[in-house]
RNA sequence: GCGCCCGUAGCUCAGCUGGAUAGAGCGACGGCCUCCGGAGCCGUAGGUCAGGGGUUCGAAUCCCUUCGGGCGCACCA
């Protein structure tokens, strides 16, 4: 809202600055530690103080002496080191910020040399495509996978709200050795049959969780049993016998419970692409014949690397230093690694593999959410969630692929696999495509001493002083539904405390959306850079800097208009008749929530762009608390003074707009009463 | 050994491209419901921003270095 102000401004000083100093500068415009300085703040002649020579204060001084800033600017003043400061005229900015989107298009840092790159020019948006959750398909969903998916949501959300193209994928590895463990754990250590596994009991995840941690424990008895791993995952490939039928049997039934568990928290996809179908429409050998032509890969005739076709490294300073200087792409058995299929999938992703999948619906069609509460994520009955597949696809289907920008949601562990899937794409002269694939890459979850402790997976006698990290081949862990289930439990306990006599169905959705409001705003609080100590008791608060706090501050706002309305006033501002008011109604404090409101969509826009999705839970935190601060200050209700009154409503219709926006990128659900 | 990340209050962490008196939350202590719901608000205590150098008018922030901690550097994903 304050974005278009904000260049406005800055192009007025710019042309003052052109004129005094016959210099070109772009002015940055921020806001004052305290509304005593004013409203925005330019410390241009800070930094134009070494070009010139001169002290701050006298460029200041120099720049003052007749420059003109059109209205709502009420005045200017020199502050502090040299900062020239803004005062606004607050009624006339707030009526203008209510009547006004929140988003301004025409301001929007749209990625335009992306846009400027795409198949159909620059008028089109870019596509951007995002891949996260990518859960292995063998075991219930723990709390790690969460932050994944949460992030990548959120990134999602938050790039279709400044107006891109966005298609979210969830990346299915059905034939890796995860899958595999998890057969020979039903048919060479349980002795399950296909139907024994077909009809096993939900949750089904629950029990793959227990079956891969037994049968990791059955491996390390004998060595020798990994020859059943190995004559697996041959068989997950070739996808033939009743291995490979077992192999699909256990990822359809998994990723349909990692669907439903992210289906709880408001987190969906376009579309689902399986390994098993890279393998079956030969993406690689298509990518192979590429790269074996572009002279990116050599066939090894002797040394460790005998009979592989490796991808040379050394040239590239980016892997300097490696004491390998080959990355194997095709193994000596003639097998494909990890990277090869992904350097296969990553052209596909830009399109440029010259290969497309087959598609067809998911069986069952995207899970719903109970109730909902998330906004703008139940798909609908009628809605498609497509996956790919080589047996049976359906010729009509949205076109997938084919992005402008590729962004993989994966831990920072793989770090170094992203990047040599970009050097392939660099080796194939791909040198755009490289530059768009992005790794968005976060530090892992592990448990915190406390928690592990709590949940048995460390003994006093353990060492205390450092998190214990999840394995699922050990079954340490926490399963995101136990969380979701024990948050929901933790506040229905809580709302119970407050309304003793609610229906059990409107007690339970409050719960839901509470926990789930806990959980999301937990799992973007934290600086992706750092890795989380997952603490339970941490995770289950509902006080402080979490989920809970913002929804909170929405049901006192909703409940100030209630009670306006109940007693026969307006709980909505007239705009003309607010612009006309004293900005000296308007207390410091309640103007900071204007100002904190007005600037949303650059923390949206600095968040996506960065990656850094913690900017924007900041945000929303830092609005909540300084509503809740101006709530307790600044009463409506019993405030006789009809202007003041005026004033607050509309700081407080400023903050909804806000705040309801953020929770809606962050995935919180707004209640009526909680 | 090489590369990336981290080291700020008792604990968990914010501090954006260097800028106006280092901030939150939790915990501790003390206040505030004859109410616009206390899942909240206000206050007190608590910090040589790991150590050392450098660049600058100005450094928690940039550069170098030392010391701690984490992750990665497979014919595993």
């Amino acid at each position: 809202m304050l974005k278009g102000l904000k260049a406005e401004l800055s192009r007025c000083l710019a042309a003052q600055i052109r004129s005094v100093f016959n210099v070109e500068h772009t002015p940055v415009v921020s806001i004052p530690p305290r509304r005593a300085l004013g409203d925005l703040a330019f410390p241009a002649a800070l930094h134009l103080a070494r070009e010139l020579r001169k002290k701050p204060r006298d460029i200041a001084t120099e720049l003052l002496d007749g420059l003109h800033f059109p209205a709502p600017v009420k005045s200017v003043r020199i502050e502090g080191a040299g900062y020239l400061n803004v005062f606004l005229d607050r009624s006339a900015v707030a009526a203008r910020l209510l009547g006004e989107p929140l988003y301004d298009p025409s301001t929007s840092a749209m990625d335009e040399a992306v846009a400027a790159q795409g198949p159909n020019g620059a008028s089109t948006p870019a596509k951007v495509i995002v891949e996260h959750t990518n859960i292995n398909p063998n075991k219930a969903a723990h709390i790690g996978h969460l932050r994944n998916a949460v992030l990548g949501d959120v990134l999602v959300r938050s790039l279709r709200r400044l107006g891109h193209q966005v298609e979210t994928q969830n990346y299915i590895d059905d034939t890796g050795v995860q899958v595999a463990d998890v057969v020979v754990g039903f048919i060479d250590v349980r002795g399950w049959s296909l139907a024994d596994v077909e009809t096993a009991e939900e949750p089904f995840d629950y029990l793959c969780w227990d079956v891969y941690s037994q049968v990791g424990q059955w491996f390390e008895e004998d060595k020798e049993r990994q020859a059943l791993r190995r004559q697996t995952l041959h068989a997950l490939e070739s996808g033939e016998g009743e291995r490979a039928a077992m192999g699909r049997l256990v990822a359809r039934r998994i990723v349909d419970r990692h669907l439903r568990t992210m289906a709880r928290i408001g987190v969906g996809y376009d579309v689902l692409t399986r390994e098993s179908d890279i393998l079956g429409l030969d993406f690689f050998t298509v990518a192979f014949e590429k790269l074996k032509s572009a002279g990116a890969i050599r066939l090894e005739a002797d040394g460790k690397n005998e009979g592989c076709w490796v991808m040379p490294l050394q040239g590239s300073e980016e892997f300097a230093g490696l004491e390998d200087p080959d990355k194997v792409i095709v193994r000596s058995d003639g097998t494909v690694t990890y990277v090869g299929k992904d350097i296969a999938y990553q052209l596909w992703k830009f399109g440029l593999l010259g290969r497309d999948f087959g598609y067809r619906p998911w069986p069952g069609g995207a899970p719903r959410q109970e109730d909902a509460p998330v906004a703008g994520t139940d798909p609908g009955e009628d809605a498609v969630l497509w996956q790919t597949t080589t047996d049976d696809p359906v010729r009509e289907h949205p076109a997938f692929g084919a992005g402008d920008r590729v962004i993989n949601v994966i831990d920072a562990r793989q770090s170094y696999l992203q990047r040599i899937v970009r050097a392939g794409l660099e080796a194939l002269g791909h040198t755009d495509a490289a530059a768009h694939s992005v790794h968005f890459a976060y530090e892992f979850v592990s448990l915190s001493t406390g928690t592990a402790r709590q949940l048995g997976f460390l003994t006093d006698a353990d060492d205390q002083s450092k998190s214990l990290d999840m394995s699922g081949r050990k079954g340490i862990g926490v399963k995101a539904d136990d969380l979701l289930d024990q948050l929901e439990a933790r506040s229905a306990e809580q709302i119970r405390e407050r309304y003793s006599d609610l229906a059990p169905d409107v007690l339970a959705a409050r719960a839901r959306a509470v926990a789930i409001g806990a959980l999301r705003f937990f799992m973007v609080k934290a600086t992706t850079t750092r890795k989380i100590a997952f603490d339970l008791d941490e995770a289950l608060a509902f006080e402080g800097e979490t989920g809970p706090y913002l929804q909170y501050s929405l049901v006192r706002e909703r409940n100030i208009r209630h009670k306006l309305d109940a007693a026969g006033m307006a709980s909505e501002v007239d705009l003309e008749a607010l612009a006309q008011l004293d900005s000296e109604l308007w207390a410091d404090d309640l103007w900071d929530l204007v100002l904190q409101a007005a600037q949303i969509q650059q923390t949206v826009e600095r968040g996506s762009s960065s990656l850094e999705l913690s900017l924007i839970a900041r945000a929303a935190l830092d609005l909540a608390a300084k509503f809740h601060h101006a709530y307790h200050r600044h009463r409506i209700l019993d405030e006789e003074n009809a202007d003041l009154r005026s004033v607050r409503l509309a700081g407080f219709q400023i903050f909804r707009k806000g705040l309801i926006d953020l929770t809606e990128l962050l995935g919180v659900p707004v209640l009526e009463q909680m």
